[in-house]
DNA sequence: TAATTTATTTAGGTATATCTAAATTTATTT
DNA sequence: AAATAAATTTAGATATACCTAAATAAATTA
């Protein structure tokens, strides 16, 4: 089974949103993620169905098969790898890759990526935190807390974003934090929720509930 | 000005060719090279025709523009850039190369290739010993000898032979030498001008001038 | 030079992946 | 439950990049 660019672009869209909630992904929400109409999301996902890729009922949305999540793991495994590349090897900032490596990843090659992995060391997390599937599509979990929900003087490793939109990056950038950071929560505010937050011990900075909220970080 | 994958293909197809012959180049050539029908290199040659980058007369074959030249010649730089890549940092054979980078030459990243060059330490050869383009075009001349044309002692690595024939190709492999082998002139015999050869610092062959004559060898 | 062969182009068709606009189905209100 | 709104699908276009078969131009041969 191989599938174009295009196909495993709408996958890997569905199976990002399958996590997110355990329910069926609708045709508008893969329009969104995809940035294209609904009604070519409708296309897609009937040749998708036909492929078996995923489970399609009309008008209600789609489920991803098994075959699907696998073949998805692997678009996601070599996204990921190529991340590491770019940042480890080609000195790229960690909020500059995501573009290129979207196209780095329809390279067909099985032997590049085995090697590619070889090169790399074999890493279990990309530079955004998250993790590298292995070549089975197993992924090694790291449990992670949204800042906002630590406590007052737990301290951690910034470790990934939810939203990893290269805006929202700049501005973590901008007030001083980053993807592995050593954090701690010096204070919370009872008033709006803010946090006030020492990073690589030597540097207090503070920032909303919604900011913290979008920061997943691995506590020691 | 931006051209597809196929436009690219097409343009280094031409390009590759023009460097061949100074005349013209035809219709049925370029689909030969490309593996695809007369009419399909029609269609195509009417589109890059009419976006500058060829001359194209009907009936009488083409001619690459100096900004088709540039375009071509910014591929082929992507091309053996990759092909380095592959070689000297993730072991791939010199001829396995060609397949995969045929893919990544159509990444669209002016930094990434910026990046990968340095990374690379601006090599000037690929690893079939074919000159890198600069990111202006200017290429570096490095003419390949024939082998019964070096000097004793002077050594280099077999890139190429003139006659591919399968036969040539056995008994080049018989003999104990094969594309890739590095090796150094040891004598050259007065008589018939046959030529001692030492291969990868440890093999010693006779071979005769006129198979000598069909080698081609870069230098070191 | 006329006839024939070869090369090339045009005409018309297929597949992929988009789109807009209209039709239809499902969900939500009143 | 009927009316309305929202989501989704279908119908019909467009663009790219192929293809085969037919038409035509150029080159070669008799």
């Amino acid at each position: 089974m191989t599938l174009t660019t295009s196909e495993e672009n709408y996958l890997k869209a569905i199976y990002h949103l399958s996590e997110e909630g355990k329910k069926g992904v609708s045709t508008n929400d893969i329009a969104a993620e995809i940035k294209t109409k609904a009604a070519s999301v409708s296309d897609m996902l009937r040749k998708l169905g036909e492929k078996q890729v995923i489970e399609y009922r009309k008008y209600y949305g789609v489920h991803i098969t098994e075959e699907g999540k696998r073949l998805a793991l692997q678009t996601i495994r070599k996204h990921r790898l190529w991340e590491v590349f770019l940042v480890e090897k080609l000195n790229f900032a960690w909020d500059e890759v995501h573009e290129v490596a979207e196209e780095l990843e329809h390279i067909q090659s099985p032997l590049l990526i085995q090697r590619l992995d070889a090169f790399l060391n074999y890493p279990k997390f990309d530079p955004h935190g998250d993790p590298i599937p292995d070549e089975y599509g197993d992924i090694k979990a790291r449990p992670r807390i949204a800042l906002n929900e630590m406590q007052i003087d737990q301290a951690g490793q910034i470790v990934a974003v939810k939203d990893s939109s290269a805006a929202f990056l700049r501005h973590l950038d901008k007030m001083g934090a980053y993807i592995g950071a050593r954090i701690k929560v010096l204070d919370k505010v009872e008033f709006d929720g803010s946090l006030e937050i020492l990073v690589d011990q030597k540097k207090t900075l503070f920032m909303s509930k919604d900011v913290a909220g979008n920061i997943l970080v691995l506590q020691s």
